[in-house]
DNA sequence: TATGGGATTACCT
DNA sequence: GGTAATCCCATAC
């Protein structure tokens, strides 16, 4: 089933990170299903987190989207060309996003190897940049909802048992501690699919 | 109006 | 394992 609204307006968002791991993310553009099994995702705390872009309740209309209500797609363009997605949590005006970072292709995978360039399977969801590229995103797709027939996530009754979720410190992050090696990243254990460790 | 940096990836050795 | 590619936008002048 597709999750709900209700699901991302809750404000501990390190849980939901946590739920999202064995959930399965999906986008719909132009006639095309792709998606597959999220295994990959990293929390960012907006007004506690110098790694976040609305740290200290920072506001800009590049990151607006993360004031939003729960629920709705953020997406951001790292290096000018790496586009990112993030699914925002919390009460609007809470500022909380996650970042999903791998899936594991199960639904579109020719669309997405065209999409990618025919890389290999295993490359193809591996890191933020080839993910949102797979799923055919970009910021043309930023605010837009997680509920609607565009881009959701379902829960496939699949169980992931705590023992499988693997905390580590984030990625690709400049910021000073505690906020660099804080274990606010999440992926499942063992899984090929995962962009790193 | 000018400038610097960024939640990365891919390719070369 | 190291490094170049690449471009939007926030900040400063």
């Amino acid at each position: 089933m597709k999750l709900p609204k209700s699901f991302y307006l809750r404000e501990d968002t390190l849980l939901i990170a946590k739920e999202l791991i064995g959930k399965f993310v999906f986008t719909k553009i132009d006639g095309n299903l792709t998606g597959g099994m999220i295994v990959e995702t990293e929390a960012y705390i907006g007004p506690f987190d110098a790694g976040s872009h609305a740290f200290n309740n920072r506001k800009t209309p590049k990151n607006a989207t993360m004031f939003e209500a729960g629920g709705v797609a953020y997406l951001y363009i790292c290096y000018g060309i790496h586009d990112m997605l993030n699914v925002v949590t919390g009460e609007a005006g809470s500022s909380h996003a996650i970042l999903i970072r791998a899936f594991e292709p199960m639904v579109g995978i020719e669309t997405m190897q065209q999409r990618r360039g025919n890389v290999p399977l295993k490359r193809l969801a591996k890191g933020p940049g080839s993910l949102a590229k797979a799923l055919g995103l970009n910021k043309s797709f930023d605010k837009e909802r997680l509920t609607g027939d565009l881009i959701w996530i379902e829960d496939q009754g699949l169980i992931i048992t705590p023992e499988n979720i693997k905390a580590t410190g984030r990625v690709g992050l400049s910021c000073a501690e505690p906020y660099f090696s804080i274990p606010w990243r999440f992926c499942l254990s063992g899984n090929a699919f995962v962009s790193k460790g």
